[in-house]
RNA sequence: GGGCGGCUAGCUCAGUUGGUUAGAGCGCACGGUUCACAUCCGUGAGGUCCGGGGUUCGAGCCCCUGGCCGCCCA
């Protein structure tokens, strides 16, 4: 056909994403049962507004999707709420990186111009992100759009704030924290990634001095990663029981360099097996150090400065790099004597998760929030059932860490980001500390209004764990909260459980006092080609732009939906996207099928459930009994939140029984005049609904069409309703349909292994047993030779016993129940034909012989009774086909025998 | 150290209350210009479901055990 064009989804995508925003469809307000039914309610993870989306985020936008929009044909009056973050660290990060390029840091601007172009930043992507959601299809309500810095959130999180504040649950801790030199702040423990790192375990010994610094002879043999921290020991532990120490224990050392003196303790937190069983202690630079320093009331001494230089508390090392002064104290201990020996190792040591930089534990004030009370309740929400998280293994690894949680470190040492509300008073005398919603003009202690606000500003997840109800207009009492908080699902990845899941149920039970959503499910990650983890470093980070140009956004959809199981891992390749692409030229085309070769009057009510007419052949009852079956699986998988193969039940019914089955039986039937064309625009219609949650652009232009001359009908087919079964199963139109599809499956074998020309026309014979209904093989012979590729005409249908030997310098296939003869002329080869059925026979008693002593055996009597039923059926089922073979085998031989 | 996931066709992966002949897409081989579609249609080859043990009438699926890969928490 000249003037075919394939499916072409630009065309299409931007004119219904339009006509949908344009008819405010997305806005539950606007839809069906709105004030009377339940909302169905999704709160987007807001995409961090550090660049454009990737195709994990294509993940997320079309599983909430399917969800939203399966709701809305539900009847669910739904509503997708849409935002962005302002993704603290990182954010900072990006714009600091570009400015760099540029030759300017952020202190070079000052806090206030420097946010100004994070601002411009912000703006930037934040409208490219919207246009990428948008090409993605998301059906969310950009009337309630939200960015975690608009002024309302910024007062959820400062409310929020000064409700733990004044609830006693923030306070401010010097404790070793973790340090970020390049991102200039301290992180939480869940954003360090521990890397095994390839290192060095330097061995040395400390002296052992007496009160007037004198060595005594005696030395303490040490072990460390990191030997500039030596500046900064105050002594040595050993375990209370180990005897190479017991007698040193109360002595003292002296730290070399700086010639302090240290004192050896004994500590049962020490491993006697590690290293040398003694370890020198750093309390300023090390967890387990400064829990030791606190038992023996040891002091602690920093030795580091912020940036990663050696401050003067290292002596002469003061200004120098923490890598030279480690490099110049191994030198140093070399030339004193005192070491003993390096050895590689290789060790797990914390990095940041944005910049990548090796974190350095330090002895640090913070703000940190008491988090046990807040976690208690989450616990309790999950471990109640009052919320769901699946796939159902992700609950022990929440209740793991839940119950192990410790206290959350929430300031950074950043300029971008909701700035902690806790305000000093500043004269001295008065010095008050408190935390405030609104800006305070004055000390509400002592009146005086020279006030500073702290410089830090929360982690960026505090902000998000608000995110379910400060959208919705918390802290105030709004309409939006009432209606649609609770929420129903939180879909995310798995890979922020922790982050941002846990936080919002501890956030939503203590500020609300309600569970933020009832289902948490969690999907897994894309990766990129090869299985590896998408990163920008790695450069193999696709924009889901560049995929929608080349495939479509359905195929895309589709792609990352169709064959994967919830929470797993997957990889998206270029095969997965061209196929489903195919399927979507596939539907498009089935489509123009429909169109022209039904009238407007049937296309008129493809509305209606699909149900075969009084009389109607077989291949009608077959399709509606199928799409019943169909419509229900589909169902119950959405509902089971099994997208994948909820997919994949529409895609096989749509490509291989309604496209390839139905349609070419409607093509013999139409050209005998005698085409339902009302019942396969029903089908059709049925199948775009169930379809439309998971690629809803072509299946809206489709629907569109097919439905254009209808009377009654929705304005969209995203508001269309979900699809009901028209109560039609019909299982013995299924079985039969099935034989005749075994008896045109064994024609075409037949014609490929006899080599018959494809467009030659060949007779046959359908010989009938005694126990088959020959008067329906007589209504499907026509059928049967016409269907593609199997090209029989005329197809007579006789009864084996009247055949006789008629047919014996036939080729011929057991199928169905029935014997399919063809008495090719010329192609008859008795030797050929005797092999085919030899193997045949062998393969056939195989299975009768395991069948035979399956029902012989304890199978018969244990096993449920319709099981065995169901072998019993097979076996007869075997046997009829065995004895077919057998007599055709017999055939052959009397023939080879002439 | 604790926990989780994966190991199924050449490749990427489905396989949800254990049911006996394990599937899909791609790839491969062979054949097709017929009136929706070559982004198509047909036929076919290809699997010890990581190894070992166990439970069961029956195990890809459940239990135990070992291996390799990946991840999370410490």
């Amino acid at each position: 056909m000249g003037d075919y064009a394939p499916y072409n989804p630009g065309d299409t995508e931007a004119k219904w994403y339009d006509f949908w925003v344009e008819r405010g469809l997305f806005k539950p307000e606007n839809h069906k049962n709105f004030g009377t039914r339940a909302p169905f309610v999704v709160t987007m993870p807001p995409p961090n507004v550090t660049g454009g989306l990737h195709n994990g985020h294509t993940l997320f936008v079309t599983l909430e999707d399917i969800m939203v929009r399966w709701h809305r044909m539900l009847g669910d009056p739904s509503l997708w709420l849409p935002g962005r973050d302002h993704a603290g660290i990182a954010g900072q990060l990006v714009v600091e990186r570009d400015l760099r390029t540029r030759g300017i840091s952020r202190h070079d601007l000052g806090r206030e111009k420097f946010l100004e172009q994070m601002w411009e930043w912000m703006e930037t992507y934040g409208l490219h992100i919207q246009l990428q959601l948008r090409k993605l299809g998301a059906s969310s309500d950009w009337s309630r759009d939200m960015f975690t810095m608009d002024p309302h959130h910024v007062r959820a999180v400062r409310t929020a704030f000064v409700r733990l504040f004044d609830k006693g649950l923030v306070y401010r801790g010097l404790r070793i924290a973790n340090w970020c030199k390049d991102c200039a702040t301290v992180l939480s423990d869940l954003e360090v990634e521990h890397k095994e790192t390839k290192g060095s375990l330097t061995y040395f010994n400390y002296p052992v001095v007496d009160d007037a610094n004198q060595p005594t002879g005696d030395v303490v043999p040490v072990a460390t990663t990191r030997p500039e921290t030596i500046l900064g020991d105050v002594g040595v532990a050993v375990h209370p029981e180990d005897p190479r120490y017991r007698h040193l224990i109360g002595q003292a050392v002296l730290v070399p360099h700086v010639r302090r003196r240290g004192v050896i303790v004994a500590d049962d937190a020490v491993d006697r097996a590690f290293g040398t069983g003694a370890v020198k202690l750093t309390p300023a630079h090390d967890p387990v150090d400064y829990e030791i320093a606190k038992r023996h009331d040891l002091p602690f001494i920093t030795v580091m400065n912020l940036d990663g230089t050696m401050n003067a508390e290292a002596g002469s090392y003061e200004g120098v790099s923490s890598a030279q002064a480690r490099k110049s104290m191994v030198a140093e201990l070399g030339a004193s004597g005192q070491l003993i020996r390096q050895e590689e190792y290789t060790h797990a040591v914390g990095h940041c998760q944005r910049s990548g930089t090796v974190l350095e534990p330090m002895l640090l004030d913070q703000w940190y929030l008491r988090i046990k009370p807040l976690a208690e309740p989450a616990i309790a929400a999950v471990r109640s059932g009052e919320i769901q998280i699946i796939p159902d293994r992700f609950t022990r690894v929440y209740f793991n860490w839940m119950e192990n949680i410790r206290d959350w470190p929430i300031s950074r040492q950043l300029w971008w980001g909701h700035r902690i509300p806790v305000y000093t008073c500043e004269r001295e005398d008065c010095a008050h500390v408190w935390a405030s919603v609104d800006e305070p003009d004055r000390c509400p202690s002592c009146g005086t209004i020279a006030l500073r606000q702290d410089p830090d500003v929360l982690d960026t997840w505090f902000s998000s764990g608000l995110w379910p109800f400060s959208t919705l207009g918390w802290p105030d009492d709004t309409d939006d909260l009432r209606h649609f908080y609770p929420t129903s699902v939180m879909e995310t990845g798995y890979d922020i459980l922790f982050f941002w899941v846990a936080r919002m149920i501890m956030f939503g039970l203590e500020f609300t006092g309600k569970a933020p959503f009832h289902t948490v499910y969690l999907h897994g990650l894309v990766k990129a080609e090869g299985g590896q983890k998408m990163s920008k470093t790695k450069g193999n980070v696709q924009d889901p732009l560049d995929l929608i140009e080349q495939y479509g956004t359905d195929a895309l959809r589709l792609a990352v939906t169709i064959g994967n199981a919830p929470g797993n891992d997957f990889t998206l390749t270029p095969g997965s996207l061209e196929a489903k692409r195919d399927f979507v030229n596939k539907l498009w085309n089935l489509g123009r099928f429909v169109q022209a070769n039904t009238t407007a009057a049937e296309r008129g009510d493809a509305l209606e459930r699909a149900r075969p007419l009084p009389g109607a052949p077989l291949a009608d009852r077959w399709i509606c009994s199928r799409l019943d079956q169909v419509i229900q699986d589909t169902t119950r998988l959405l509902g089971d939140f099994n997208f994948g193969e909820a997919g994949r039940a529409v895609y096989d019914f749509a490509w291989d029984e309604l496209a390839d089955w139905y349609v070419e039986s409607f093509k013999v039937a139409a050209r005998a005049g005698e085409a339902d064309g009302s019942l396969l625009a029903r089908v059709y219609e049925k199948v775009l609904r169930l379809l439309h949650p998971l690629a809803p652009f072509a299946t809206e232009d489709l629907w569109q069409r097919l439905t254009a001359e209808a009377s009654y009908r929705p304005v969209a087919l995203m508001v269309a309703d979900w699809p009901e079964p028209a109560g039609v199963t019909d299982p013995e139109a299924e079985a039969r349909w099935a034989a005749v599809q075994a008896v045109v499956r064994a024609a075409r074998t037949l014609r490929t292994d006899y080599r018959i020309e494809p467009a030659r026309l060949v007779a046959a014979t359908i010989g009938v047993g005694n126990g088959q209904d020959r008067a329906f093989w007589e209504t499907q012979a026509a059928l049967i030779g016409a269907l593609p590729g199997s090209r029989l005409r005329p197809v007579e249908v006789r009864s084996l016993a009247e055949l006789g030997d008629v047919p014996t310098r036939s080729i011929a296939a057991v199928a169905g129940g029935v014997e399919l003869l063809v008495p090719a002329e010329g192609l008859f080869d008795v030797e050929a034909e005797s092999t085919r059925v030899g193997a045949e026979i062998a393969e056939v008693e195989v299975q009768v012989r395991r069948l035979e002593g399956l029902l012989g055996g304890e199978f018969a009597t244990k096993a449920p009774p319709d099981k065995v039923q169901g072998e019993r059926e097979r076996l007869a089922q075997q046997r009829q086909r065995l004895e077919a073979l057998e007599r055709r085998g017999e055939t052959l031989t009397r023939l080879r025998g002439a």
